[in-house]
DNA sequence: ACACTGACCACTG
DNA sequence: CCAGTGGCCAGTG
């Protein structure tokens, strides 16, 4: 696997999403200077599913939409772990999306 | 080797 | 706001 790094980057940044925050596929990608292969971020997320307590629903896309809720283990998994982190979705949409974004590039600011 | 498919996105008109 | 387009690149058949 070539790309190991890009891997574990990946899944480095989606572990320091906080609780009640979420982020995009775009974003992590940008702040990994992979800019426009951000569809590579989902398929590291893919590859994440096995991992436990892992964050990957506070992922979604650059719209707030639940966009990867049919790879969960059912298709109100990612929905209802949302809930949990206190974020409201409706009909897929994070709701408040623009507050509660979380762009790795100014939170992680060098 | 080729064509097609994505948990996507920016740009253009 | 919406549709079209092109870029990205690992998997799959």
């Amino acid at each position: 696997m070539k790309n190991i790094n890009f891997n574990r980057d990946v899944i480095e940044v989606v572990w320091l999403i906080p609780k009640g925050r979420v982020s995009t596929y775009g974003a992590i990608a940008n702040y990994l200077g992979a800019k426009n292969s951000s569809r590579m971020v989902g398929w590291v997320l893919n590859s994440t599913i096995k991992i436990p307590n892992f964050p990957a629903h506070r992922v979604v896309n650059r719209s707030g939409l639940l966009s990867g809720k049919i790879h969960f283990s059912s298709f109100t998994a990612m929905e209802e772990l949302l809930l949990i982190d206190g974020v409201k979705v409706e009909n897929d949409l994070v709701l408040n999306f623009n507050e509660i974004f979380w762009d790795p590039i100014i939170e992680l600011k060098l």
